[in-house]
DNA sequence: GCCGTAAGTCTTACGTTGTAAGGTACGTCG
DNA sequence: CGACGTACCTTACAACGTAAGACTTACGGC
């Protein structure tokens, strides 16, 4: 009774929780009596620091971006503009990796977070840095897209139907995915962001693009 | 009275109700309930014909795939693996341009329907047939993301928070997206899939994704 | 005719969700 | 002392997905 020396709710208090409780048990567990019991208060007390559900998930999306900021800013900048933003990237989504259920929200809310934009900004300063014009530098965010924030959502796992989980009559009119598969064979499973989201693969897609990118700054 | 000849449930008539509801008011109306009357029927109806409401959710993923795999099917092969590839995923992305809630459906859902196997098989032969390797293919399909099926989730709209909409002392902090927005000038909004996503937009980071790839075809 | 069986639909009910409305405890300040 | 603002709780409700089971209709065999 003596010991029980209640810690207030707070905002921030609330937010962490929430993020510790999708860590834990995902997205979909994140409901306000769930994680009123996680502060040892009822939901709707919740609701004096926060306004609603939404405000909640856009609030962990800022505490996430948040965490990737402290992340980039311990990154000595360097000269280069291609290594300075491929490090940042990964940085980010070395952030990402600690919270799985991050990326699906990132994308799902509308509400931009203040500390995405900050992000953002310093991405679009270091490219201006190095060379790019304002109209590249925007036509480089659209062409690297979630990618810039260090994640990309896999919509096709080529490992996943890894011949058995296809029914048998439905693969032998796929020959081309077959082949694949069979020649591709995925050695480390689940080992990162998404299904078959190899870090590997997504530092082939980055580099793809960051290449692509550079060329069109020389030509310019 | 007698003029109700009631037209029988089936899945076909669910998943086609469903595609329509969610195309006009949006997935988030789409509940059992109201699907059902849309169909002048009970909720628990449509259980006979569905197991669940995460089958509803594949299905119209799978209605839309084969609604793609149709429009893709009706183009000239072409001999040339690039504008093939381009011509094709361009042709996808105009049927997710009917449906705008297709995206973020697809990207949440886990089980791949057969119909998108059947698109991604096809784009797997294209690139085959035009010099790829099996493991350059397969690296190609995670570059490209959700873009090989025609579509890319913007995470950042720097044109939604054109000045007004930031309030000013944090616009203060981000001096390099002020300076690239107010030198863009975002004529045309909401004019395609997700904020800000352009046509152009689309279009530039998938050719730059697509001529890194010829590179790299090229120098194996 | 009658009955059994199956397919298709509806009724009712339950648990879970977000949250509106209003009550309660406890400062602090007049 | 009492009023008031802050922080929290209680109760209640509508909307959701769906389990359990009853009803309706069609049809083949006796």
């Amino acid at each position: 009774m003596t010991t029980d020396a209640r810690i207030p709710l707070s905002r921030k208090r609330v937010l962490r929780a929430a993020v510790g409780l999708a860590d834990e048990h995902g997205l979909r567990a994140l409901t306000m009596r769930r994680l009123a019991e996680e502060l040892g208060a009822e939901a709707m007390s919740l609701y004096y620091h926060v306004a609603k559900k939404e405000e909640v998930l856009d609030g962990i999306v800022d505490v996430v971006a948040q965490e990737i900021n402290e992340a980039v800013e311990r990154l000595d900048p360097g000269a280069d503009w291609k290594p300075a933003v491929r490090q940042r990237i990964l940085a980010a989504r070395r952030v990402f990796l600690r919270h799985r259920w991050a990326p699906e929200l990132f994308e799902t809310r509308s509400a931009t977070s203040p500390a995405v934009l900050r992000y953002y900004d310093a991405l679009v300063g270091l490219m201006r840095d190095g060379g790019f014009s304002y109209d590249l530098v925007h036509h480089a965010l659209h062409a690297l897209g979630s990618r810039a924030l260090g994640f990309t959502q896999e919509l096709f796992d080529p490992s996943a139907g890894s011949s058995a989980d296809v029914p048998a009559d439905l693969a032998a009119g796929l020959p081309n995915l077959v082949g694949m598969l069979s020649e591709i064979a995925h050695d480390d499973p689940e080992s990162a962001l998404g299904w078959c989201d190899d870090q590997t693969e997504f530092e082939f897609g980055l580099d793809v693009i960051l290449d692509g990118l550079d060329r069109l700054r020389d030509q310019a």
